[in-house]
Order: structure tokens, then sequence, then C-alpha cells
DNA sequence: TATTGTTATACTCTATAACTATA
DNA sequence: TATAGTTATAGAGTATAACAATA
């Protein structure tokens, strides 16, 4: 079970806090960042690396201020994630033809190469989570989230 | 409905995303920092910060120790925050008779009549969610929510 | 030796604002 | 005048390591 379940077992009182969705958001947050972390040791990639890198795969010329808004980051700091995947290699940016203010992002094909391992990495990621919490639960949570913003 | 909804309608390939968990717990988290953080403006208090005033209240004379195992903060860290509450006169901080190394930790009068004001904003911050989400979805959230570590 | 808490430090994420270059 | 992206900067959260005081 979880870690609430084990704190209310010594006699601390958690004052409604294992009832509190966002004290419980935070923590579950966490606890996949910090797994995520585990399996993508020595990657170097975080997992707002990760999802730019599926994105541009999956929509190859797209535009930063694309990665923004699906993703819920400011285009500032979309900036300097780019930054550091491009100079690692893994993407290419160029000026966008029709715009010239608009920028054009795609995988090199290192970069390309590298996702797949990333791929098998997340995949061992999600299978542990399967593992832990229950696939069906893990189902059940994707579908409520979906309803924040 | 929710971000990837709309997203999809635009015609982006999302490439999985909006079936990973931990980028949909990811995006939910900041939703729920930032509608916190709405609610909270002007009072300088963070969710972490009134995690602590909660816990204080209910566990007077509890040490830091507790606290981070509790929130899931490393000591250190927790020293900084409590430092602030601290500062600010929220929190009175005096070492523990017994065991000297230990601190024991109380809300000062002042601490007790913010955080009355402050259970009102984290009442109102919850309608908001329960008026967006819906409270049943929140419900069936925080029970699966508790199988995180 | 082990434990409680503190200090120092660094890195990531997030946010606001000012700026450049295009349109 | 508006938009796409960049630069600068600051604050919050998290992490590791080294340290002091006490047990």
């Amino acid at each position: 079970m979880g870690r609430t379940e084990d704190l209310k077992a010594k006699g601390l009182d958690l004052g409604g806090l294992d009832g509190t969705f966002g004290f419980l958001l935070h923590a579950a947050w966490r606890d996949a960042a910090r797994t995520f972390a585990e399996h993508f040791a020595e990657t170097g990639i975080t997992p707002l690396g990760y999802s730019i890198l599926l994105l541009i795969a999956r929509n190859p010329g797209c535009a930063p201020g694309d990665l923004c808004e699906i993703m819920g980051v400011t285009s500032n700091n979309m900036t300097r994630l780019i930054d550091d995947l491009s100079r690692r290699s893994l993407i290419e940016r160029t000026v966008h033809a029709a715009d010239r203010r608009a920028r054009r992002l795609q995988l090199t094909a290192q970069g390309a190469a590298t996702l797949e391992g990333l791929r098998a990495r997340h995949a061992a990621y999600e299978a542990d989570f399967n593992d832990r919490i229950g696939a069906e639960r893990i189902d059940r949570l994707c579908e409520i989230l979906r309803h924040f913003d």
C-alpha cells in the first residue's frame, strides 16, 4: 500500500492530509518522477525532455510553440529545454521557411536512435507502476486525470 | 474537459502522451499547484508550508523528522521550510527536553489564527476542484493516489 | 557509532519581464 | 501592432554531501 497507510499506523495524525487530493497528487507525482529518474539513469533525459522527443518524433517539423501548448510549458522555458536537446545533437532546430520567426524541430538520426532506447526504458517504467499499483487502477487514474487542465 | 481533449482537436499528434499516466500526473499536479497559488495569493503560504502548519496543529510538539517522513521531504529541506515559517512567527521551534538533539514544533497564537484563514482558503480551493472535476471523481482519485509512495 | 538537525551547494522546474526578429 | 522565439533573472522544490550536537 501507499505511504499514508504506513504512517497512520505510527500514531501520527495526518490531519486530513491523506484525504486532500493536492497532497496525494504531489506525492504521487514525486513518486513517478523519482521512478522515472531511476529508469532513465545516466541517459540525462528528464520527463520533459522525453515528452519533447516523443512529440517531435510524431510531429516532425513542429514548432516550439506547439510543444508549449501541449506540454503546458512557457516559451522561455521551452527554449532552454530545446537548447539542451539540441546541444546534445538529439534534435535539429531550423528556421521555418514560410515564417522566419518560427522554427522547425526534427529529430536527428542520433535522436531517433536514442529515442528507441528511451521508449524501452519508458515501457519498463510503466510496467513497474502497473505491477506496483495495478494496471486497471492506472487506467482509471488516467481517465480521471484527463479532466484536469 | 481537460487540456488533452482540446489539443487532439487541433490535429497535433500527442504520440500517446495522453495515455501516459506520468505526463497526466505532472499536468494535474501543476494545475493543482497553480490553483492553490491563486487561492493562497498574498498569504506567502505554499502547499508545503500549509501541510506543515496543518500537521503541527494536529501534532503539537512533533519533531521536524516526523514531518519529513509524512511529507516525503528530506531533513535539510525541511529545515529551510521550518526556518521560513519560524521567521514569520507562525511556528515556534524549541529544543526537546528529553532528547536535546530533537526539536519540538508548535504553532504560535498568531500561527493558529493564521491557520484558520488558510483553512478557509483551502476549503474554497477544494470546492473549486470539486466543481470543475466532480466531487465523486476527486474521491476516486484520492483512493487511487493512496497506492503511490 | 548512530541519530537529529543544520549548513552549503547545485540542479531542475516554473514564472515574469524585457528583448530581437520577423510578420 | 502582434507574434515567435530568446535572454535574463528569480524563486520554489529537490538532492547529495559535509558538519555539529547529542545520544
